[in-house]
DNA sequence: TAAGATTGACGCCTCAATCTTT
DNA sequence: AAAGATTGAGGCGTCAATCTTA
């Protein structure tokens, strides 16, 4: 079911007019805005803090944990593709700057030779390992820290609901 | 005050281990995959929609709504920047490519010789009304469409808290 | 023909250096 | 010297075309 919010007044203006005075204070922007921001600012300070302290892409530190929780340390590139939300052009470039610096490596897949596997190596676990300590910290303090429990649970809530969303659009899934 | 998180047993393993079982289930970066991922979908999303309708990048819309609803439509380049979460380069950039579809200007201003404001055109007002119906809509089914109205307050709650923190990190501010 | 992955062209951003004005 | 804006170099992602295998 469709919630369609009721009509605003600011909503309708005479074409050509001023423009939209009050759309600044218009609730549904304004809650883009807040996540949206949310999201840079967040990013932002995880990613240098990351970035400083492991010399590790936020972006690879969230393949790496997601290739050592699969089986066998190991994913298909469109698998890694839809887990990062990421296009599959975007996740070989990737890869192939993590197997530069040899935080995993590509596999032959035998069940099917189109695809192929990108598996954790030694390196890239124990870089994992060291990066995981920061991170988490970093979470803790940007993240969790500023929530209570309510706000917490009510975050998960909500942001659940909106990934569930049927008529979502992600480029690897 | 900083919560500090229980300490889990999975934050403990012996360096070397086969690496980080558990991590997929910590809490901590389960909420912030949840963030990071919702704002992807929601971005492209919105973003392709608008892109199809009105031919105008979301970045661009948002850089018109500040515009608009700033005194005499226009803001510094620096001022853009803040309310855009965008370094001093990119937003220069934007407005290069924004100005030359005629969307905004930029105006020399008098109390400050190093400052160019860049003020909402005519053609850019006529864009920002045209896309505004689009956008809302879009907002409306793929935002607020999937939360009841605790979900939504709790949400404004939880990311104007994560908004607040002291401790951030904003390029333009 | 379709699916998985890669490549080339390109868009958009950041960083650091630079220029102008304060 | 410091602040506002711009520029060049470079990183990282998308899109569309291509190649290989099913």
């Amino acid at each position: 079911v469709v919630v369609q919010s009721e009509q605003r007044p600011e909503d309708q203006q005479a074409p050509g007019s001023n423009t939209c005075a009050g759309l600044a204070d218009d609730e549904r922007l304004a809650l883009m805005r807040l996540l949206v921001g949310t999201h840079a600012r967040l990013t932002r300070v995880l990613g240098s803090e990351l970035e400083r302290a492991c010399g590790l892409p936020l972006t690879w530190f969230v393949a790496l944990v997601r290739l050592a929780s699969a089986p066998d340390n190991r994913l298909t590139m469109g698998e890694l593709s839809s887990e990062l939300a990421l296009t599959s052009g975007g996740v070989t470039r990737m890869v192939d700057r993590m197997v530069e610096r040899q935080l995993v490596e590509r596999q032959h897949c035998p069940s099917d030779r189109r695809s192929v596997y990108v598996a954790l190596t030694a390196q890239g676990a124990n870089a994992l390992d060291e990066a995981t300590a920061t991170h988490l910290e970093g979470l803790d303090r940007h993240l969790i820290g500023p929530l209570n429990e309510t706000d917490r649970i009510a975050l998960v809530v909500a942001l659940t609901k909106l990934g569930t969303d049927p008529t979502g659009g992600c480029p690897g899934g």
